[in-house]
DNA sequence: ATCGAATTCAAACGAAAGTTTGAAAAAGGT
DNA sequence: ACCTTTTTCAAACTTTCGTTTGAATTCGAT
């Protein structure tokens, strides 16, 4: 393989998801992208069939990504006992915050879909985001044994939600007022702050 | 007062405000505002300076009813516990997701703004949103009696950002598969649990 | 080496956005 | 009633976006 053609198109890939987990959907524009990826811009509409399609690839690949980071451990998750299995997905989430790109940029990108769900996200979100989000339903019911499946669900929101709004905002919180600071100490204490809430708020009777 | 003019202003502002809420800045052309206001397309830019300048105008009036909603009621929030504060707090915010415009538009756009801050937003932030995010701050530094500010202003994030996840996904949570009612007694109920799980979350040690 | 298919490229297209323009109309003080 | 200022209006301007086009080039099996 490689064949020079799949150059492009990973070129066009790699730089499309960077943009893409730094701004979103919508402020992503095609000749920001083969800027980038130092292609012509009829290369997007050639192999991807144009800025959806493009998109759809990269979101799909970002799913994967972040269902077999979180799968993959799965079976240790399910070892751990409900408080750490919830810590290990809220530190897994708010990954997001470090430079580390490669790893962190799926959590972006799911994290601006959280905002404004794109069509292209809607048509995927049965068929491959439905393992994240039933992960952390699954988390969330090791506390809520009890509870029907619509509260789950709000539950699920809740925690991702909680999340998102620091790596969507990472740029702005790491400039005044708040200066946070983005490597992994300050990541960890901000992740132990969050799950510790999250473990305590769910450990009580609401 | 009422003059001619004042009513083409007024007409524009309803219009926005209730565009901007529902769809954010990006999403809100001026064509629409205009053909929902039913004015002419140039008067935005007479009467407001532009499409930013009108944004400033509903986003200070957005703060001050959000702020107002709340100082209003300051001194019975601070003759509330701590536990009641925040409940109030949450529930003020979570009455987004009813369709009881009037009030819960500046919630909404509010809201918008925590996704993707708007230069407009940034601006008006130190001088018309620090009473609002100060409210909150002052809330959860009750449960943290002993915590640095940076911590207080994290927390404050996390807390405004668990409601904010719900109030933006009102309408897709109002659909399949989640189905969520949006009547007042659903509302109070996610509220309840909302700021059960915050309350709990921060009253024991993390 | 050759030929058809696949790929790249510069350029232009059409739609949608915010803004500007200049004349017409309305307002309001004198 | 007049005249200046304020306000409205339809139309055009400018920029940016995603997409399309058609020729030129490169690829890769024969």
């Amino acid at each position: 393989m490689t064949r020079p053609s799949d150059i492009t198109r990973d070129r066009i890939i790699k730089a499309a998801e960077r943009l893409f987990a730094e701004r979103g959907y919508d402020h992503t524009s095609i000749r920001a992208i083969v800027a980038k990826a130092r292609v012509n811009q009829a290369a997007i509409n050639y192999h991807f069939d144009g800025k959806d399609g493009l998109y759809r690839e990269v979101l799909r690949s970002a799913f994967r990504a972040l269902t077999e980071g979180q799968i993959t451990h799965a079976a240790e998750i399910k070892a751990l006992s409900r408080e750490n299995a919830l810590a290990e997905f809220v530190r897994y989430q708010l990954r997001g915050l470090l430079q580390r790109d490669e790893l962190t940029r799926p959590i972006r990108i799911f994290n601006w879909e959280t905002v404004r769900p794109t069509a292209v996200f809607r048509e995927l979100l049965s068929e491959e985001a439905a393992p994240f989000m039933g992960l952390a339903t699954d988390i969330i019911g090791r506390f809520m044994p009890t509870a029907d499946q619509r509260t789950l669900t709000l539950a699920a929101i809740w925690l991702v939600g909680q999340c998102g709004v620091f790596i969507r905002n990472r740029e702005r919180l790491a400039g005044p007022p708040v200066s946070l600071e983005l490597d992994e100490a300050a990541v960890e204490r901000l992740a132990k702050l969050v799950s510790g809430w999250a473990i305590a708020g769910l450990g009580a009777k609401a």
